[in-house]
DNA sequence: TGACTGTGACTGACCAGTCAGTCATAAATG
DNA sequence: CATTTATGACTGACTGGTCAGTCACAGTCA
């Protein structure tokens, strides 16, 4: 909470862009300003909701972390609920887009793989990416819709994405389990139990990410051979 | 505070008592059917919390499901934080308690293993327990209490156990991955994962829990030989 | 100036937690 | 054993506070 709460200075309307957004250029278009509100409520609700789960979240907190009024919210926002499916989708489609630019298959399946593994963990372990799947987890139940796009726009396409892959090392012999590819799960699974072991229990055990994967990798691929 | 003086007419004061409990025995003893209130309390509290949340859960529909007024809640616990903490504590500790009655060590490791993972799928995925697990992953963050004593009972005993077991099966050559003591977490990912999968997409995609965790274990233990 | 955007005080619903009162049962009494 | 008294488990109407959503007004831009 960097405003001061003295709310003093409402003289200067503009100041009320919290700092982060003081930074880019005004904005003297109108449309502009419209999107770059709509841009700090959404950076907040994500905030508020994975600090508080949704129910607990108010509207107030997030209004005043995005700088911004709370009738502003019901300007781009139909009701909370739907605000809150709406943000993840907007979080989640240019994570999607990223992982679909997958590299161009040079090398052995088990590069693709460990590369995948590697961006997965500097993009989604540990940041705030990591804890809109634990919210998603915790609330999906609760938003039928909800879990119903990320099943059709993440998990789908994640699974088809892995099977192929999984069937590329077959065929190439990388990979011996042949039933591997029945369940993309499995190879997942442990990137997965990362993002929940992180936020839940990295404070009494933190866990290498990185070289459990590689243990993992090992398992599937066989002992990695020397670099 | 003016209690309506003429409350009159309780007049047919037992019909108090809900059809449901009218089948359990009477119980003439005090503290048995304090005991069973109690417990009552503790089965629709967790429903409710499984099926909204925390935030979300209104103690009145607890208390409606139970067949208990409001105010009897507070006679068994001191608010609904720390009704949700003793409850997780209550419905855990049993299950604890079973899985540490492992059978004796007689067969192979993988026999060993294989069994639990059966036990694990009829107690757990597709249970209430399975929810409760999600809903723990779902409050932890904001029950470090709960999510401590998660670690503490569960988590860290499970690793614990399943290390032990993965040493066995390393020192009696079964399994040839001599690192994956290090992470146990990987023998027990592919469960958990599917644990998330029966309540969030089972739905669009059905699991076949049992083969997937037999593929995983052919994966560790190498194809498994004719029976 | 007129159209549009943003504001925040306000409203009404909702809900955790309280407590004065009730009553079945247990204990004490004759 | 029958009757009276004491206990405390249980009840549910009520309170105080919270918060989603509204709207009359203020500010801003073209």
């Amino acid at each position: 909470m960097t405003r001061k709460p003295t709310k003093a200075a409402p003289a200067h309307a503009k100041n009320r862009m919290h700092d982060a957004d003081a930074e880019v250029a005004p904005a003297s278009n109108r449309a502009t300003r419209a999107a770059e509100r709509r841009h700090a409520i959404v950076e907040a609700a994500m905030e508020e909701f994975i600090a508080r789960g949704f129910a607990a979240t108010r509207l107030d907190d997030i209004a005043k972390r995005a700088g911004v009024a709370k009738g502003t919210i019901y300007l781009h926002f139909k009701d909370k609920e739907s605000m809150f499916e709406e943000l993840v989708r907007t979080v989640i489609v240019p994570v999607v887009a990223r992982l679909n630019a997958l590299p161009p298959p040079t090398g052995s399946v088990r590069d693709l793989i460990e590369t995948f593994a590697g961006n997965f963990i500097k993009e989604v372990i540990g940041t705030r990416r990591g804890d809109l799947v634990r919210l998603i987890v915790a609330e999906g139940p609760r938003f039928p819709s909800v879990a119903d796009f990320y099943y059709r726009e993440v998990v789908s396409r994640g699974i088809a994405g892995m099977r192929a892959l999984i069937e590329l090392g077959i065929a190439r012999g990388e990979i011996r389990e042949k039933d591997l590819a029945r369940y993309p799960q499995i190879m997942i699974a442990p990137a997965m139990i990362a993002v929940i072991w992180q936020s839940l229990f990295a404070r009494h055990a933190p866990l290498d990410v990185q070289d459990m994967l590689r243990v993992h990798l090992d398992l599937i691929f066989g002992e990695r051979r020397a670099t």
